[in-house]
DNA sequence: AAAGAATATGACACAGTGTCAATAATGTAA
DNA sequence: TTACATTATTGACACTGTGTCATATTCTTT
C-alpha cells in the first residue's frame, strides 16, 4: 500500500511540484509585488498546468503564508526572548539587543517583507497573521513592563499596555521603513535613539 | 459662447453627474471597503452608464483621493500648529492637545479613514498621499525637537528626526487601530500615556 | 495487463477593467 | 426654426485574471 511513503512515486512527484510552485511563487512575488503577481504567471515559471495550482493551494494568499511561514517562526522567536532584569542597566541592554534583533529582521528578510506588507493591505489572511504577531509582541512587552513595574524598576503611573503599544508601533514602523528601503541611517543608531527614548520615559 | 458658465446647462448637468457619482463611490466605499467596491457598483447607485465613471473619474483611486481631500486638509491643519513652549510644562500640554486631536481625527473620520487604510496597502497613488502627510508631520516635529533642544528643554544627545519618526509611528498605529475600532480604551487615556513616556523620554 | 487510485491539466464560466465609436443632449448662429 | 457644432453619456467590446471540474495522465496493485 505504501501509504504516505516518500518512497511513491506518485508522492514524490506530488511533493516535487509543490515545492516548483513554491520556489516560482517565492520569485513571482519578489520579482512583481503581490498585487501584481498573477497564478498564470507562477505557474509558467513552475512549468505546470493552470488547475495544479488549485491543487496544491487555495490560491494566492496561500502561497504568501506558506512562504512566510520561517519569517513568522523567526518573530515569534525574538518575542519571546526571557526578560527578567535586576536593574535598569540590564533592562536597557536587554531593549535594546530585542529592538536591534527585531529592526535587523527587516534587512535580513527585506525582499519576502515587502511582499508581506503589501499582501497586509489586501489579504485578510495575511492581514490576519501579522496582526498574530503583533498581538504576541505586545502581550509580552506588556508582561515586561509588569515585572519592571512590580520590580520598583518602572514608573506604575502609566498602563503597561498602552505603553507597550506604543513603544511597540514605533518598532514596527521603522521595521517597514527599512524594509522599505525608506530609511536613512544605519539600524544601530535607529534602535540605540529610540531605545534611549523609551527607556529614560518609562524607566525610573 | 458662455465658456465655463456654470449656468451653461450641459456643463450643470456634468457637475450634477460628477457629484452623483462621488456621493454613490463613497457610499459604496464605506459598504464594500476599497478592495471589493467596483465601478459597477457606483455607477449603477449613481444611475448613469459605466463609461460615464471614466469620463470624469481615472478609476477607483481616483474616486478615493477626491474623497478623502477634505480629511487630508484636516492632517495638514494639524500638523501646522504653532509650537514654541517656553517651559517643559507648556510642552506638554502642547504634545497632549496634539496628540488628542490627531487621534480624535481617527473617531470623526473612522468611516472613509477605514476605506483610506485599505487603499494605502493597494494603490500607490493613494499611499504616495498618505506618505505626504506622514513626512508633513515628521518634519514638524523634528523641527519642534529641535527648538526644545536650543532652548535646553530637551535632551541633546538624541537624534531629532529619529525620535521624530519613532514618536509620530505611535501616533500613526493607534490612530489606525481606533480607526479599526480595535482599541479598549478612550482616546483621553491613550493621549496622556504616550505623551506621558514621550514627554519623560525626551525632555529635561 | 487490467483495474483502480492519485495527480495533473486546460477549457470554461464568471467577474472586473478601461476604451471608444456611436448616440443623445444642449448651445449657437443664420 | 433649422442646421450644425460642441459637449456629455453610453454600453458593447477586448482584455486580464480567477477558481472549478470533467477528463487525461501517471503510477500502484492485483
Amino acid at each position: 500500500m505504501n501509504e504516505n511513503n516518500i518512497e511513491d512515486k506518485r508522492h514524490l512527484r506530488s511533493i516535487k511540484t509543490r515545492q516548483k510552485l513554491l520556489e516560482a511563487a517565492r520569485e513571482v512575488f519578489i520579482q512583481e509585488g503581490f498585487h501584481k503577481a498573477t497564478i498564470t504567471q507562477i505557474i509558467k515559471r513552475a512549468s505546470v498546468g493552470y488547475g495544479t495550482a488549485y491543487v496544491h493551494f487555495e490560491g494566492k494568499e496561500n502561497f504568501l503564508v506558506i512562504l512566510m511561514e520561517n519569517v513568522m517562526e523567526k518573530f515569534y522567536e525574538i518575542a519571546e526572548a526571557e526578560f527578567l532584569p535586576a536593574s535598569v542597566n540590564e533592562a536597557e541592554e536587554m531593549i535594546h539587543k530585542q529592538t536591534n534583533e527585531f529592526l535587523k529582521m527587516a534587512e535580513d528578510e527585506r525582499k519576502m517583507l515587502q511582499v508581506f506588507e503589501q499582501a497586509i493591505g489586501i489579504s485578510p489572511l495575511v492581514s490576519e497573521k501579522w496582526k498574530n504577531i503583533r498581538k504576541k509582541f505586545i502581550q509580552r512587552i506588556s508582561e515586561d513592563i509588569a515585572y519592571a513595574q512590580r520590580n520598583e524598576l518602572a514608573r506604575k503611573d502609566v498602563h503597561n499596555e498602552l505603553v507597550a503599544r506604543g513603544w511597540f508601533f514605533t518598532n514596527e514602523m521603522y521595521l517597514w521603513e527599512i524594509v522599505r528601503n525608506e530609511y536613512e541611517h544605519p539600524i544601530e543608531q535607529i534602535a540605540k535613539n529610540i531605545a534611549s527614548i523609551y527607556i529614560k520615559g518609562l524607566y525610573l
